[in-house]
DNA sequence: TGAGTCACG
DNA sequence: ACGTACGTGACTCAG
């Protein structure tokens, strides 16, 4: 029989360590369970047990402060937040068939060491661990698979016999003689004091073990120094052998058949996975759908076809709501499913009349519409002349909404998260379509509820205003501008991309020049090797990576006068980028209307910004000139200008208002210079005084506070002393008492609340903030100062473009907004209405929300993007 | 697939 | 003693 045996103290362990936060939507910790169940999934797959145990040490409240007294005395408790998953992750193993083994006053190792031992001729062992220690119990039929986590990669690798030969040259007993002598704090091993790992391996690869060492001292040729050290130390060098040996006997079930898998319940296993909203896994464990329904509290949902459309759009009509999901092919809408009292109901785009029936009932605003994906909907609708109305609730921006840190707003995910899965759905006659649209149909069966769910849980958050004053109508605007699209000059894009590759060219002659070999400029690593090696440039080598030295700007910034190849090699890095991400990555994905049409993803960001991708528009050059230089391709089409309009420091301005400082909020109504007030105020010099370094440096601070500052990086972003940087921010603190309060409270009530939120009511939830680990804590706290700032700038501007949108189609039709990159908005427009569609444009963004302070909006005009600035 | 790098606000 | 500012996406290498 084939036995694999896991650590499962240690597994949980390393996941938990290995996986940043993770968490569920109302906050439960998840990341252990999640990691153990990757590494033990790929375990099954790769080795295919016939039986596996699961080993706990338990904490058996009598007996702890006893362990920890004896054996403990240095070894950290686990941190609450993993504490946590440890009940979870055992019923869950327990739903999946595995055993768990756990015995009072045992540990893990004791359980691994007992169950290895049972192993006799024809059985196989794996122990699955990433403790050392259990080295020990290798032979020739128990291998350990050690997990370890090299650069950042976790992986196991296998030790058998040879392995431990050839690692430790020693047997798997002599380890524990290594051990006896070297010593191990975190478990409370003594070992013979003065002498470590080194000199522990060498006396045992010489001597074979301590007895031999202790009963022939005198003799031995073992250097006097040492001698001492260990005549000293003999009494703990054999308690500490005790110590080590792992138990081969602790009192548990030695019938290897016990552990045998066992028939999972895949209903529980599949409610559990659910509520922890690991879909990844419950895909791993691929069950059979039919299984993961409790069939005694199952929801019965019938299936049919209609082509009946006047009684559906009579039906619908009646109840005013209508809870459906669409299907979509090349051609437009392939199926729309509703959700009836009775059941699900399929109508197929397969006759005219079918588009007769779509365009009346997605057009009458009488009929709530509860769907799924309404950005898509807008996006069919507008392209088929039909206007659609009603959108009450789409489920992905409601659950967006609720928590912004999940990364699947599918039905189906959702469905599980809210523990609305348990849907039989009795197919009748369809059972081919059942078959084939699956989750569809399983989508259209639970979306009534999950609405409801959802509408109910966004109320409870006193989000309805969120949701449908900014997500619900922004995604009518953003299908409009991907629909939109950027006219974009291909042939420029080409000529300009042809220079680069000559310039390109000459610049990586120029470098393997100066190198003296050719190599992949392209691998840091090659880059690392050739300027940092002893044997090539020898160059002062800055902070590493995980896989050598960094050569990223900063680090080839600081070498520019140490060598010329520095200088040549950053030049190469801009024009690789402006190669292979600008220029190709751009000419790939022009579409046959000679327009570029990116992705607006509304569900993306976790503090309420929108993402642009395929391709990501809102990275475009502008920093430096050559770079710039492609916004000339970005052009209006015939017969129209661009219309430019960006916000002027909106951060800072949010900051001052929400901050509600007085210091910094006059100077905004004032219109000053915020950059120079803030140099002249937080230094003390007159505000004529101030210099462009002043200014630059105030910039850098105030940009920093935005972030949660630090003086570290401060002092690395303005080329001073951390002291320096830091008496800055005191400081500027001192300075605007209001922004200090802000962020005090923004991270004190987000410590209370769970989260942080914007003026508009969008949260972003911060486990972090619970977290034991204090990097990732002070990180939830920059986070808890960030977030409202940057989150509500991007509410703002999301209500200038729905209102802006609004205006457009009223009066100006035909122009029209094609892009937003955070707090600029460009607009496409006829050129004789251009000059009035920018005073349009800039009067709505300044006016989109009122606060304390003015929102100023600069607005230009301009053939190509790059003339608008 | 993850890490490293770099483009933007 | 730690690691070092918020939010994104695309490309390339290398295992």
């Amino acid at each position: 029989m084939k036995l694999l045996v896991i650590d499962g103290n240690s597994i949980i362990n390393r996941a938990f360590y290995g996986i940043r936060a993770l968490t569920t939507k109302d906050g439960k910790f998840t990341n252990g369970i999640f990691g153990f169940m990757n590494i033990l999934l790929g375990m099954m797959e790769d080795l295919s047990p016939d039986a596996v145990a699961v080993a706990f040490d338990v904490k058996h409240p009598t007996f702890r402060h006893e362990m920890y007294k004896e054996y403990k005395g240095t070894r950290k408790g686990a941190p609450p937040e993993l504490i946590e998953q440890f009940p979870t992750l055992k019923e869950l193993l327990g739903y999946l068939g595995y055993t768990v083994v756990e015995k009072p006053g045992y540990e893990a190792d004791d359980i691994l060491g007992t169950l290895s031992a049972q192993c006799g001729e024809g059985d196989f062992c794996y122990i699955l661990t990433g403790d050392r220690d259990s080295l020990q119990l290798v032979r020739n039929n128990v291998n350990v698979l050690l997990a370890t986590t090299k650069m950042g990669q976790s992986a196991t690798v296998k030790y058998d016999l040879d392995k431990i030969n050839e690692v430790y040259g020693v047997s798997p007993e002599q380890l524990i003689d290594i051990k006896a002598i070297q010593g191990d704090t975190s478990d409370n091993i003594p070992g013979v004091a003065g002498i470590g790992e080194k000199g522990a391996g060498d006396l045992i690869r010489q001597f074979g073990s301590i007895e031999y060492i202790y009963d022939n001292l005198s003799e031995l040729d073992i250097k006097p120094g040492m001698k001492v050290k260990l005549e000293a130390s003999r009494d703990n060098a054999f308690l500490s052998k005790a110590l080590g040996r792992i138990c081969l006997s602790a009192p548990i079930d030695t019938d290897l058949n016990s552990y045998r898998m066992g028939e999972p319940d895949p209903v529980k296993a599949t409610n559990l996975l659910s509520s922890l909203e690991m879909t990844k896994i419950l895909k791993k464990l691929n069950f059979d759908s039919a299984e993961t329904i409790d069939e005694s509290r199952a929801d019965t949902v019938s299936l049919k076809l209609t082509d009946d459309y006047d009684a559906l759009l009579s039906s619908l009509r009646a109840s005013g709501k209508a809870y459906f999901t669409v299907k979509y092919n090349d051609c437009g809408i392939e199926y729309i499913l509703f959700k009836m009292n009775d059941g699900v109901v399929v109508v197929q785009n397969a006759d005219f009349m079918f588009l007769t029936f779509a365009s009346a009932f997605l057009g009458d605003s009488a009929i709530e519409k509860y769907t799924d994906d309404s950005k898509r909907l807008y996006s069919f609708c507008d392209s088929s002349g039909i206007e659609l109305n009603g959108v009450k609730l789409d489920t992905s921006l409601a659950a967006y909404l609720l928590n912004p840190n999940s990364s699947d707003y599918s039905v189906s995910t959702l469905a599980g998260a809210y523990s609305l899965n348990n849907v039989k759905v009795d197919c009748g006659d369809m059972a081919e379509l059942y078959e084939s649209e699956r989750e569809l149909v399983d989508a259209a069966a639970v979306i009534e509820a999950l609405s409801i769910k959802l509408t109910a849980a966004i109320d409870e958050n006193n989000q309805r205003k969120l949701l449908e004053e900014i997500e619900l109508p922004l995604a009518r605007v953003l299908a409009s501008m991907e629909r939109e699209g950027f006219f974009v000059d291909r042939a420029g894009i080409e000529q300009y991309s042809d220079k680069i590759a000559v310039r390109l060219e000459e610049s990586l002659r120029k470098v393997y020049d100066m190198a003296g070999c050719e190599f992949n400029l392209n691998s840091p690593k090659q880059l690392s090797d050739v300027l940092f090696s002893e044997d090539k440039l020898n160059l002062p080598h800055g902070k590493k990576t995980k896989s050598g030295y960094s050569t990223n700007a900063d680090v080839l910034e600081s070498l520019r006068d140490k060598h010329p190849i520095i200088n040549e090699i950053l030049e190469y890095r801009s024009l690789s980028k402006l190669k292979s991400t600008y220029c190709d990555g751009l000419l790939k994905v022009i579409d046959n209307d000679g327009r570029i049409h990116s992705t607006l993803n509304q569900t993306e960001t976790r503090t309420g910004r929108i993402s642009s991708t395929e391709p990501n528009l809102q990275n475009i050059p502008v920093r430096t000139e050559l770079g710039r230089e492609l916004r000339r391709f970005f052009v209006a089409k015939d017969g129209c200008s661009l219309v430019d309009a960006d916000y002027s420091q909106i951060e800072l301005r949010v900051l001052a208002a929400l901050a509600n400082d007085e210091n910094m909020t006059s100077a905004f109504i004032n219109g000053d210079d915020i950059h120079s007030i803030t140099a002249s105020q937080v230094m003390g010099i007159p505000l004529e005084e101030v210099t462009s370094a002043d200014r630059r440096k105030a910039k850098a601070v105030n940009f920093g506070i935005v972030y949660g500052i630090g003086a570290f990086s401060l002092s690395q972003d303005i080329g001073t002393s951390v002291v320096e940087a830091d008496r800055y921010i005191k400081g500027y603190l001192a300075n605007y008492s209001g922004v200090a309060a802000f962020m005090d409270n923004a991270k004190t009530s987000a410590k209370e609340n769970g989260y942080a939120e914007t003026y508009f009511g969008r949260r972003r939830y911060l486990p972090e903030l619970h977290e034991s680990n204090a990097i990732r804590r002070a990180f939830g706290e920059r986070v808890a100062m960030n977030m409202p700032i940057q989150g509500t700038a991007a509410d703002i501007i999301k209500i200038a473009m729905i209102r802006v949108y609004e205006k457009l189609k009223a009066e100006f039709p035909k122009a029209r907004l094609i892009m937003q990159v955070h707090d600029e908005l460009i607009i496409e427009a006829p050129e004789n209405e251009a000059q009035a569609v920018a005073e349009l444009l800039k009067e709505t963004m300044e006016t989109a929300c009122e606060m304390s302070v003015p929102f100023t909006v600069e607005v230009a005009c301009g053939k190509t993007w790059y003339d608008t600035k």
